[in-house]
DNA sequence: CTGTTAGCGCTTTCAT
DNA sequence: ATGAAAGCGCTAACAG
C-alpha cells in the first residue's frame, strides 16, 4: 500500500496515542518513565509507534517544555580547529566528554573565530550552561556568556563575575620551575605563549607581564618573573621570546634567534611542553648540552615530556575538564583551583 | 529599587514588546531580519530589549518552530574521550569544525559508550543530521539513526541504507602499500586495528578478512591479502597481529611477540603510523635494520611519518570531515570516495 | 494508573 | 511596515 503524502508528516506523540487508544499523556509517559505506566497500555504505545515510524519525542519540543536541554556549550577560543590539534585542549575536552557521556548529556562546541559573529553563536546555541577554554580578558564572548545568565564556567582565565573559574595557580607555579630552571644560570630567559589575539611574536628583555591579556601567559610571566627574582637576575636581563603560535615549529625559530643573540642563554624556562621540544631541537641542532650548556623546561607534562626527560609541570587537563563540567550540570559554579606539581628530570640543573 | 520576584523569570519576547509597544511580531522581525522593520520601531526594541535584560529568542522556541536547530551531531564510537586522542580522529574533527564555523552551525558531539543507552542519546539529540565516526557492521546505533530520518554520513563504514559514506578505498589503497611492503620479504606480517569491539587481541596467520566488523579493518585485510597474492606469499603464511587498541604501545608490544616467533616477519605493514611507530621501537630495541631486516609501512601519514621517513598512506581527513559537515548540511547524504596516495619513503625496499 | 488542561516562546501565514 | 491568529510537539501540574 502506497502511502498518502498526507504520511509524510513525521508522525507526532498525538499520532501515536490516538492510534494506540489512550491520552497523549499515557504515551508520553510511555516514553519517558514506562514504569508509570500499566503493561498493557505501554505494548499499545510502543504497537502504535512502531507502526507510524515515531522514534521518539520531538528533542526541540521537549526541551522548550522541560527548560533543559541536557546539553553542554563548550566554547573555544579562535580557530576551532586549532583545539583538536593542542593535546592540552584535547585532553581537556576530553574530561568533558566522560563526564557527559556518564550523565547523559551532550557537549554542544560552539566554533568561535574571533569575529562579530562570535556572540551571535553563542546566544543562539541550545544549551544548559557553558565551559569556555581560555581566553582573554576583552573577549566579547564573556559578556555575552555572562547576558546569559546560565551557569557557565572559565578554564584557565579570565575571572568574570558570576562565572566559575578552573585554574591552576599559574603564578605559583611559573615561580617554581622558574625557580628550578634559572639556577645556576647566568642569562636566564623565557619562550612565551602569545600575549593576546594579535599573536604577534617578539623578543622582549624584561617584558611588563601585565602587557598580556591572556590570564594564562600573564600569570606565568609573572611567576618566572617571581622566579628571576629568588635566582638573582634583574628582570630586565631577562629576554622573553613571544611565540606567535604555541607549536614546536614556533619555539623552535624563536629559539634559534635566542641562541644567535650577544648573551647566549644557558637556561629558558618554556610555558608548554612542546615549546620546549622545538627549543630542544634548535639547542642540539647548535651542538649545546642539557643541561649543561643550556637548562631547559616545559610545561604540561606530556607524554613526550616524559620521554625527553624534561623538567616540566604536571596538571591533568583532564580532570580540570571534568571538573568544570560537574559545576556546570550542578549549576554551581565556583572558583576551583586545580592541583599541579613540578617534575623535575633532567634537563634542568637543580 | 528591588527587583519583585515576577522580575526573576526571564523576559520573553513577548514582554519585550510590550514594553516597547509594538507587537511581538515586530520585535521578532528586529531581532531575526532587521532591516524589514523600520528604524524608530528597531529602536525601541532594542532600547526595551536592553532594559529587561533580553538576549535574544530562546533557541528552543526558535528550533521548535523553526524545525531546525543549526546544528550537527557528530556521533564518536566507543569511548568519546579516545577520539580526542586519537589525531586521526582529531583531524576529523577539525575538517568538520572548520565548515561548522564558516555556516554558523554548532557541532554537538555525542558520546556513546557502547552500552544500551547509546540509541537514547542518539534520539534526544537536537540535531538537523548526523555524521558518524568509522564503527562496526552491528551498532545498533546505526538502524536509530536511520531510523530518525535525518541527513547522516558514515565516515569509513559500514555502509548503511540511506546514509551516505565518505571513505578512501581501503582495500585498494591496502593492496599497494602491501605490495611496497611485501616487495622482496620472506615472512610478512601485518599489524591491524581491532576486528571488533571485543578488541581482542591475537596473532593469527591467514587471518580470514571477513572476521573484522570493523569496516575499515576488514578492507585493509582484504587488501594487504591481495598483496599477499601479488608479492607470492600464501596468506596463510602472513601473520596477522591483531592489537587491542591502536596506539603505539599496544603496536610495540605485539611487535615483540610478532619478532620472538620462529618466523621473525622480515616485512610489517602496520595499520597506522602511530602503530608503525611503536613497531618501530621494538625493532630498533631489537637491534634490526630498517628496511634492510625489516621492511615496515605505516598509514595516514602524520607529522611523525614524514620525521621517521616512514612509508605510508596519505590523506586528508580533515578534508573528509569538511565532505561529510557539507554534506549534510545540504541534506545530500552522497557515497564518496576519497583522495588517497602512496608515500613512498624509506622503510620499504621498494 | 490515566486523563484534562494549559501553556513553554517563538515564527509562519495571512491580513491590513 | 505592522499585526492577529494559530500552532510547532511536548510535558508539568493537577484531578480523577
Amino acid at each position: 500500500m502506497v502511502k498518502s503524502s498526507s504520511d509524510r508528516r513525521p508522525a507526532t506523540l498525538a499520532d501515536v496515542a490516538a492510534k494506540a487508544g489512550v491520552s497523549v499523556m499515557t504515551a508520553s509517559y510511555a516514553f519517558n518513565r514506562p514504569q508509570r505506566v500499566s503493561a498493557p497500555a505501554r505494548a499499545k504505545v510502543e504497537e502504535a509507534a512502531v507502526a507510524l515510524g515515531y522514534v521518539g519525542p520531538d528533542p526541540n519540543a521537549r526541551s522548550l517544555r522541560r527548560r533543559r536541554t541536557s546539553s553542554l556549550g563548550v566554547v573555544l577560543g579562535e580557530h576551532l580547529s586549532y583545539a583538536f590539534d593542542d593535546p592540552q585542549a584535547a585532553a581537556f575536552l576530553a574530561g568533558i566528554a566522560d563526564v557527559c557521556a556518564e550523565r547523559s548529556y551532550a557537549m554542544t562546541i560552539l566554533p568561535t573565530t574571533g569575529g562579530p559573529e562570535d556572540t551571535r553563536r553563542i546566544r543562539v546555541a541550545a544549551v544548559d550552561g557553558f565551559i569556555l577554554w581560555t581566553t582573554v580578558d576583552d573577549d566579547p564572548v564573556l559578556a555575552t556568556v555572562q547576558a546569559l545568565r546560565l551557569p557557565a564556567v572559565i578554564h584557565g582565565g579570565p575571572r568574570v563575575d558570576g562565572l566559575g573559574l578552573v585554574s591552576i595557580d599559574n603564578r605559583a607555579a611559573a615561580r617554581e620551575i622558574g625557580t628550578a630552571t634559572f639556577a645556576r644560570a647566568e642569562h636566564p630567559a623565557v619562550l612565551a605563549f602569545p600575549l593576546d589575539r594579535r599573536r604577534e611574536q617578539q623578543l622582549a628583555p624584561g617584558l611588563t607581564p601585565s602587557t598580556a591579556s591572556f590570564p594564562v601567559t600573564r600569570d606565568r610571566l609573572l611567576g618566572f618573573r617571581d622566579a628571576a627574582r629568588r635566582t638573582r637576575h634583574p628582570w630586565q636581563s631577562v629576554t622573553v621570546a613571544v611565540c606567535s603560535h604555541n607549536d614546536r615549529a614556533h619555539a623552535r625559530a624563536m629559539t634559534e634567534r635566542l641562541l644567535s643573540r650577544p648573551d647566549t642563554p644557558d637556561a629558558i624556562a618554556a610555558m608548554g611542553d612542546e615549546q620546549a621540544i622545538g627549543a630542544l631541537d634548535a639547542i642540539h641542532a647548535a651542538g649545546l648540552r642539557v643541561p649543561a650548556d643550556i637548562a631547559i623546561s616545559g610545561w604540561d607534562d606530556s607524554p613526550f615530556a616524559a620521554d625527553l626527560g624534561l623538567t616540566t609541570v604536571a596538571q591533568s587537563m583532564r580532570d580540570q575538564g571534568g571538573e568544570c563540567a560537574r559545576m556546570v550540570m550542578a549549576n554551581a559554579p565556583r572558583h576551583v583551583q586545580a592541583a599541579w606539581s613540578l617534575v623535575r628530570r633532567n634537563t634542568t640543573r637543580d
